[in-house]
DNA sequence: CTGAAAGCGCTTACAG
DNA sequence: CTGAAAGCGCTTACAG
């Protein structure tokens, strides 16, 4: 590769005026205009923007983080994300990683112009870390944080507007006897999160005791759902009427396991997801689930985000769910 | 952010043994080990990666390239991908977007180690422009190009064989009304995938014509094949009576159009996917497909690149499918 | 209006 | 064994 030297080489002028040319700032004349057009053509020179990234202090560089991009919530909120960076002139890092402080610090080190966090298993540690960094920092969750770094925005989602609507629309579908399955675990207080919480605040509020034996913990996607709800759920005797899942992906192997075990859904037992993924509209039986406008949000969240890179204040937000009823929980009269 | 400079005052020695400190060379005392790792401590230094990166000419970041992170089978090898990065202390950018040339160049420029691309729907000429900034390249897709800078090391996908597979199970269901929904355009050559071109090939050899009217193109997503499968074919009053889908994901959108068309699958129209994704695995009825061992594959080709980054020669190669039958072609004795 | 020079935060060959 | 110095490819305040 060419580099600038090269360039002002061969144009017969000096680096300087090849960076203002490339930049479109300073003052230059037609003339040398053309000349440096010519020579960057001639040796298909590109600038190196790491090296210019080093000087202005800022890489252009988002990191995204989240904790599964196989679940299509996550999958469409990274769609979001990176084509509305893409639009801004920024890249996207990605990082699967979650609980490897040290890499993700590590991403942080390339003078990354600011940070999206779209996980809620992910330590306040860690997130104070990057914000000491002079990082920009937005994070869409599932609950407010306490602890948190001050810099840092939070984007929450209003679970308990969710989970009573979930919780009411059970009910009145006759269904009492509720199990629950979690991507989290259930004791691990760090990972407790607020769905469960609020979760289990409405059917207190309601009077519905909730049977500890259908708890399932760690079903963070379709398959280990499925596993988890055959292991756990399909061994014991006494069986709920209704499972109420995490997300559209876990509930779609919640179904499954149903199905295999000769049971139907909605006639004998009623599942509700959440997030409202393509796979839940499309799916036999269609899902009832919280729609949350994902792909507005994760760019909204980039909005935002970006703003902050460009030093403004910027409040954080709370997302209003919409609750979509469906066929995996009513009885066609 | 502490820089070099004060932790070398901090600790009283030369910047250059701090470097030799963080990156375990060159000779340093004990007593300065210590010295060095105090001050390190004390002024929560971290290096800045990207300074070394310019220094070192490498930035050990790695560019993954896919045109559709919200299709599973993409999420899969973006996951697979970026964990086998991780494991070997590469961090990934992450790009969505397949047209913009100026903008993946762009992405290039930060001294990347390498670039995985994943995607049918980019330009050779694009690719070649990677190639010749002397980036490792590596393209994991479902023909063999032409034209391609030879630096580049190319896996494909044995699509003879696949769709050989499935056209074969299609005809002994004695279907011959075969539909095919593709997520590419039919007449676009630069997009006519392998996929369609073994298609093509195999039901010729068969002695199928396949009817023109039943080709149903850029059904890129579930949705969009939903939609464009519904506009297409079910405004037509001549029926199909076998779907060949590009994917899994398209397959569950055809799925739901057959179904709200009052059609049963399979009893009276059958359906095939391809790639093997968990929700064509719990779908209802369960998808008959070609598994990859596509978390394999995407670990085995970043494993590919990183051997390229460190110079080894390194050969492509041909991926062998595996057929699969399910529940959305076979009708239940 | 223009270009020489300093400097971003690192690494490393080399002189002592 | 150790540190001063040059240099990676850029940008920009500043002297002329």
């Amino acid at each position: 590769m060419a580099t600038r030297k090269e360039v002002a080489l061969e144009a017969g002028v000096s680096t300087a005026a090849v960076s203002y040319f490339i930049n479109n700032n300073g003052y230059l004349s037609q003339e040398k205009r053309e000349k440096i057009a010519a020579a960057i053509k001639k040796l298909n020179y590109r600038p190196n923007l790491l090296a210019k990234s080093l000087k202005t202090n800022d890489s252009k560089q988002l990191v995204f983080i989240c904790n599964e991009i196989r679940n299509p919530f996550h999958a469409e909120v990274a769609y979001g994300a990176s084509s509305e960076a893409y639009k801004m002139g920024y890249m996207t890092m990605f990082c699967n990683v979650v609980d490897d402080e040290d890499y993700i610090l590590k991403m942080c080190s390339y003078m990354v112009s600011g940070v999206f966090i779209s996980t809620t298993i992910i330590r306040t540690a860690t997130i104070n870390k990057i914000a000491q960094m002079n990082i920009p920092v937005v994070i869409l969750a599932d609950r407010q944080r306490q602890g948190l770094d001050p810099s840092v925005t939070q984007i929450t989602i209003d679970y308990d507007k969710a989970m009573g609507a979930l919780v009411d629309h059970v009910l009145e579908q006759g269904k009492r006897r509720i199990a629950y399955v979690a991507s989290s675990g259930m004791q691990d207080s760090a990972r407790y999160d607020g769905k469960t919480k609020a979760l289990f605040a409405h059917c207190q509020e309601k009077g519905i005791a909730l049977n500890p034996n259908w708890f399932v913990e760690h079903a963070t996607h379709t398959q280990a759902a499925y596993d988890a709800v055959q292991a756990k759920i399909f061994t014991q005797s006494d069986l709920p009427d209704a499972f109420i899942c995490t997300n559209d992906a876990t509930a779609l192997g919640v179904i499954r396991a149903i199905t295999d075990n000769g049971l139907r859904v909605p006639e004998d037992v009623i599942v509700t997801g959440f997030d409202n993924t393509v796979y839940g509209q499309m799916s036999t039986p269609r899902l009832t689930t919280i729609d949350l406008g994902t792909l507005n949000i994760s760019r909204e969240t980039v909005g935002l985000l970006l703003e902050k890179c460009q030093g403004k204040d910027v409040n954080g937000g709370v997302i209003d769910p919409l609750f979509i009823p469906r066929e995996s929980t009513q009885v066609p009269q």
